[in-house]
DNA sequence: TTGATATGCAGGCAAATACCTGCCTATTAT
DNA sequence: ATAATAGGCAGGTATTTGCCTGCATATCAA
């Protein structure tokens, strides 16, 4: 997996949208996607590229048009690395840890 | 949670290295972490307030110091609102349609 | 074949982003 | 008090980003 490519695709308002409007009903085509947003095809075009070169969409080919596919691989992958080990930490130890800091000058 | 904050600040690469630094060593001052990267102060401050702001760290004064501490709430939420939905869809589930549909036109 | 539909490709532009330099303030140590 | 240390604040700038317009290509329907 390509972390930064996958984080920065998240990064985008858009791009969630994009997600989102598949995992409510997945394999739309671009124009089906476009209703669902206020922009032009072509910019919905630029955001469904970044999220395939981030591998979180596939497209298969129908005739002359494009089915779009979610891959819930990379997400799976961005819980695995980035989410699960901060799970670990309890904040209730951070706060007592905060509380015992500010303690050394108040 | 500001999902928008949240995901922006992960997307960048020098901040998740930041909070890769704190989750090696939490409590870190400004300087400590600078040492971890390649850039000056200035730029990992800007860094920094974008994770304060999306929540993603806290920090304390001590002194003429300021500790840094992850705040592993927000990659919780992440968690639970775009990992955890997505798991239960099977990538079996999706070859299998993109196969039938691939025999279409083949 | 001809028109309609679905998408691809290229370039332009304003705003956001991630750096930087330079200077100021606050705290600590000698 | 004075110097060193830790950090804050204010621009300046080059690059990236997200959106657009305009035109080209491919498929389908009549």
């Amino acid at each position: 997996m390509d972390d930064d490519k996958v984080f920065k695709a998240l990064g985008d308002p858009t791009r969630r949208k994009l997600l989102d409007l598949l995992y409510e009903n997945n394999g739309q085509t671009l124009n089906q996607l476009i209703d669902g947003l206020a922009m032009t095809r072509q910019s919905a075009t630029q955001h469904l590229d970044i999220l395939q070169a981030a591998n979180l969409i596939t497209t298969v080919k129908r005739g002359r048009e494009k089915l779009h596919f979610i891959n819930p691989v990379p997400l799976h992958d961005v819980y695995e690395r980035w989410v699960r080990k901060f799970e670990l930490q309890r904040l209730t130890m951070l706060y007592e840890l905060k509380k015992e800091l500010e303690g050394d000058n108040e």
